[in-house]
RNA sequence: GCCCUGGUGGUGGAAUUGGUAGACACGCAGGACUUAAAAUCCUGUCUGCAGCAAUGCGGGUAACGGUUCAACUCCGUUCCGGGGCACCA
């Protein structure tokens, strides 16, 4: 009986489907284990082999769970809202939730293959109503929320109007208008309208402008990623900063808890750190400077600064040119450079800002006084300072900031150096360990220690306060698109009003034509029986005509009647919460039951991508947050154990091409002079010749165009006028063996090129360059599992990627390492069957060998499976195979353990090989052992494992000279007379005495001479 | 520019706390079985020198320097690759 993977694996895939081996139960007297992989956006392009990486890995490690006795949680669906498909509705008339579903088919039939441990019934799709009305309810939650700085959480809007018909805002100042000031007289005056826009000021989902990047050709927003170097990704055309209303995530408020939060999960320290930096707390102090200017319409300027111990080495100030008050403040002498500069600004989109970093900057003419000395210090304008972060405006100390020392030396402003030595006049020095010099009263001080006793100054003096601040800014949670959740809210009167939960879902309408609305708005906006739709409104927060508007007739006036959002939700909608439906996945009254919810807890593991650091770890913590202060939940951090995956690589092959510049590549002929030739490539070393300038192009094409016999008819004066050029196009994987490739599969791929001249190496082979890239379809690179999986079967698949290097680092990915994992797989099924000999286990007693032999694979597989180092692991199972073969072992007691062991790793000839041994021979074993999947994990047995002696590698100064078997109860005396007596140490110690015998029990010897 | 990562044979990688560098595989070379191929098995495989050989000596973990009895591992400087970024005061 050989090992006949394919029959095995559709054998038991199909055997654990019928056992619904893999339906995970809510309730258990087992303790619970929650594993979760980042769910895939279902992309038409399918899986390659870097997808399955991390699902092997959680798979593994859920099987290995499972086996030790946890209930399981090991869910799987797709992240279905978002642009490819809707830009695929646009290009090809078809519905995204058609092109959706037959992704996804296609996506569930490939990972089935490859035999994960899902629990399918618990699959989300987030662009289902069933799911979406939920994201729906909680957007609800969010929008009907605040967030109390007095408690320090979440809590109903109802508290708040509570509050404000007590003691006005007082208690509660407004996060998004600091400003705003009102007494509960005045609030019970305002009327509804007032109140409502005071009330958006806080809600935790609240609607404002923003700016978005609006293509005036293409008629719509386009997203950061659709903008390459200030022009549309499509067409290339002009792109500009739009103001539209916008929806956004009030995360601001969960700052610090954010950042506290990471304290008590298990992400890399790496993970934490780009955590934190995005959030970017920084304390310091605002401080008000009085300003001189010619019209003296600015009183004063206020800064935000984080070093104002170093207020005495203020030379300028620095605006950004946004800034209402600039023009306030330009002096007549300056006004025409300043509105220059402001033009100029205006001018450049933020990718040029961002990508030329160069210093540019203006005089305004104005003058600010340093409150201590009373020194006059010029205001400037310029780019470098954004208008979004702390105050707009700067203090400019550039013996101590790198960007304000360019700036100065730039403008030849005088620069005052307060930090003696430390500064050399040549580069700044953000130091805060210099002692203070021509700093006034701080003079003497020590830079660190003087930022408290300036701000206690500036407090005293009342011009400036201790203040926090924050990088981070509110999430932008609205999309002018159809393919997302629409929002529950009707605008009516320029009021937003949340729909009555009886409406969730609000499902999106059908539509003919996917094209944006008008002036920026998203397709919804298009059809006016969305717009008009009847919908039934929440009690309302004020008693309003809003409630008699509702039921009055359609047509007349907009304002009255209302209108629905037309804007969508963005991509991480429906993935900032689809943890917990996993929980609860059918529950139709509510997003998850809150003794569900209990019960499962935390997810313990989870695992994805780094390219989510940010985005998706944050929003989806600030939601659980945010249910948790509501008292939906029991836990407000979403994920215990964060794992990154590492990128698996494609491994590219380009070949070299000689083509004619400023000429099309595509057809069958090239044109040169009016004249036609045919296409040229040329192998790897021709390629190289031609990079180090040893030949031209030009002589290479004609000579090797004549060598062909074809007719050349081209001047020399002419070549080199019209010149050739070297081009480097990649080509299928596919059609490369080695790199070698083959000229007759690629020229199906790109039948054009037929009659197309390939310059070959001597050997007539056509050589091609590898390049390590990101694994991508339009790269051509892709390796699709199905293939491996055809071949090799699934479990060598599972484990040969596992085998492949940590699962937290990239590497490329080169399939010809996978024969190794296959053979070792043939290799274990010999210990069970012969090809001559038939069945070969025994139901002999194993030796103290054999049991050192599983024993210590145990342990191995063991912490390796704990730690997540399956590669490791993968090579302890060739290692336990390799060694039972050497001493022949093929008996039940080391078999039978040792496949209970690899059934993390490769279920299916687990399961078979399991079920071979019982049915052969259904004499001992545990009750519910029926199927190896829910077997009882091996119990290690250190007795198995103790050595007597130790083979001690003997150092002489530290170079291994020599080992030597030594017990291990020896101790350092023992020890030093018996290896001074080796016959190789009285070699080296030349009779002289030895300084020194450094002895570490059980590890080294090391003889210092 | 800033932040995070990584750099070990021809290749992927191993070395878990500073203690025998290169496990386990791939590839390659040679051999066995076979009419042949596949499959399987065996031997060798970081590198220089010496030796018929076992083996011995030297070099070696991007480069240089340091700490230590001992460094892939810790510290410093430099170089190169990968990823992220919102010029955040």
């Amino acid at each position: 009986m050989e090992y006949n993977f394919r029959d095995i694996e559709k054998k038991w895939q199909e055997q654990w489907r019928r056992s619904n081996a893999y339906k995970v139960n809510n309730d258990s007297p087992k303790p619970k284990y929650y594993v979760l992989d980042m769910f895939p956006y279902p992309s038409g392009a399918g899986l390659h082999v870097g997808h399955p990486l991390g699902y092997i890995a959680s798979d593994i490690y859920s099987r290995y769970k499972r086996l030790k006795g946890f209930n399981v949680l090991h869910p799987m669906g797709y992240d279905a809202f978002g642009l490819p498909a809707e830009q695929y509705a646009i290009d090809h008339g078809i519905h995204p939730a058609v092109s959706t579903a037959n992704n996804i088919t296609n996506f569930r039939s490939q990972l089935d293959k490859i035999g994960f441990c899902f629990d399918w019934d618990r699959e989300v799709n987030t662009s289902k109503p069933e799911y979406y009305k939920w994201t729906q309810w909680i957007f609800l939650q969010l929008f009907g929320s605040f967030y109390n700085r007095q408690t320090n959480k979440a809590e109903s809007i109802q508290t708040l109007i509570a509050a404000f018909e007590k003691d006005g805002n007082t208690a509660h100042p407004c996060p998004g208008n600091a400003s705003l000031q009102f007494t509960d007289y005045e609030w019970t005056s305002f009327d509804e309208k007032r109140r409502t826009d005071i009330l958006m000021d806080y809600r935790l989902a609240y609607c404002g402008i923003g700016e978005v990047n609006w293509c005036e050709a293409l008629g719509t927003v386009l997203a950061n990623d659709e903008v390459v170097n200030g022009v549309s990704e499509r067409g290339g055309y002009p792109v500009i900063k739009k103001k539209l209303r916008q929806w956004y995530l009030r995360i601001t408020e969960y700052a610090d808890r954010l950042l506290e939060g990471l304290e008590k999960v298990e992400f890399s320290e790496a993970m934490k750190e780009m955590q934190g930096n995005w959030i970017g707390k920084s304390s310091g102090a605002e401080i008000d400077f009085n300003v001189k200017s010619e019209k003296s319409k600015v009183k004063n300027l206020r800064v935000y600064t984080t070093r104002p111990d170093t207020i005495f080495g203020v030379d300028f100030m620095v605006v950004a040119p946004e800034l209402d008050i600039v023009e306030d403040m330009k002096s007549a002498g300056q006004a025409a450079a300043v509105d220059e500069y402001l033009a100029y600004v205006k001018s450049r989109s933020e990718r040029e800002r961002m990508a030329e970093k160069k210093i540019t900057g203006v005089f305004t003419g104005a003058y600010a006084l340093n409150p201590f000395d009373g020194r006059e210090i010029p205001i400037w304008i310029s780019e470098y300072v954004l208008a979004g972060y702390g105050t707009g405006a700067i203090m400019a100390v550039p013996c101590g900031d790198e960007r304000d020392h360019k700036f100065a030396k730039h403008f030849n402003i005088p620069i005052t150096n307060i930090i003696g030595k430390y500064y050399d006049g040549v580069e700044a020095n953000p130091t805060k360990d210099a002692i203070l010099e021509n700093s006034g009263f701080l003079n003497d001080l020590v830079m660190r220690n003087a930022i408290e006793v300036v701000i206690d100054k500036i407090e005293q003096a009342g011009i400036g306060k201790r203040k926090v601040n924050y990088k981070m800014r509110d999430a932008a949670f609205s999309r002018q698109r159809y393919w997302g959740e629409p929002f529950p809210i009707k605008w009516i009167n320029g009021i937003a009003y949340a729909l009555d939960e009886s409406e969730l879902p609000l499902q999106l309408p059908e539509v003919d034509s996917y094209k944006p609305g008008p002036e920026g708005e998203g397709p919804l906006a298009n059809i006016p029986s969305w717009i008009h739709k009847k919908v039934k409104l929440a009690n309302k927060e004020f008693t309003s005509k809003a409630e008699s508007s509702q039921v009055s007739s359609f047509g007349g006036d907009l304002g009255e009647v209302g209108a629905l959002e037309t804007n969508t939700m963005p991509g991480y909608a429906g993935s900032s919460w689809y943890f917990l439906r996993y929980m609860d996945p059918h529950n139709d009254k509510a997003f998850c039951d809150r003794k569900v919810s209990d019960y499962w807890g935390q997810v313990d593991i989870y695992i994805g991508g780094t390219e989510h650091a940010v985005g998706h770890l944050l929003y989806s913590r600030m939601w659980t947050k945010a249910l948790y202060d509501l008292g939906y939940i029991g836990h407000d951090e979403p994920f215990k154990k964060l794992v990154n995956q590492g990128m698996i690589l494609g491994s590219s092959r380009r070949i070299g091409q000689i083509v004619p510049i400023d000429t099309q590549l595509s057809g069958t002929r090239v044109d040169v002079a009016k004249r036609q030739f045919r296409p040229m490539f040329i192998s790897l070393s021709y390629y190289q010749k031609l990079l180090d300038k040893r030949i031209t192009p030009e002589e290479v094409f004609k000579s090797i165009y004549q060598k062909n016999g074809l007719v050349f008819d081209i001047t020399d004066n002419e070549l080199g006028f019209y010149g050739f050029d070297l081009y480097n196009p990649r080509v299928r994987v596919e059609d490369v063996d080695g790199i070698e490739l083959n000229i007759e599969s690629f020229k199906t791929w790109r039948p054009e090129l037929k009659e197309a001249i390939f310059l070959k190496e001597e050997d007539n082979k056509f050589l091609c360059e590898i390049e390590v890239e990101k694994m991508s379809k339009s790269k051509f690179n892709t390796i699709n599992p199905d293939d491996l999986v055809i071949k090799y079967g699934a479990d060598t698949f599972r484990m040969y990627e596992m085998f492949l290097g940590p699962v937290e680092m990239s590497k490329p990915w080169d399939t010809k390492g996978i024969e190794g994992v296959h053979r070792f797989l043939k290799k274990l099924w010999r210990l069970f069957y012969d090809e001559i000999k038939g069945k070969v286990w025994t139901e002999e007693k194993a030796t103290d060998a054999e049991l050192k032999v599983l024993h210590s694979t145990i342990k191995k597989i063991e912490s390796d499976t704990e730690r997540f180092s399956f590669n490791t692991a993968v090579s302890a199972f060739m290692i336990a195979v390799n060694e039972l073969t050497d001493i022949k072992c093929h008996k039940r007691e080391i078999l039978e353990p040792l496949l209970v062991l690899l059934t993390p790793y490769a279920p299916h000839i687990s399961e078979e090989l399991y079920a071979q041994l019982r049915q052969v021979s259904p004499s001992g074993g545990d009750v519910e052992g029926a199927l190896v999947l829910d077997a009882h994990y091996p119990k290690l047995e250190e007795k198995y494992l103790i050595e007597s002696t130790k083979e001690y590698p003997i150092s002489i100064n530290g170079k291994l000279r020599t080992t030597m078997n030594i017990s291990l109860d020896a101790a350092q005396p023992e020890v030093e007379k018996i290896v001074l007596e080796n016959e190789i140490v009285q070699k080296w110690l030349e009779g002289k005495q030895p300084k020194k015998i450094i002895f570490v029990k059980g590890k080294m010897v090391n003889v210092v001479i």
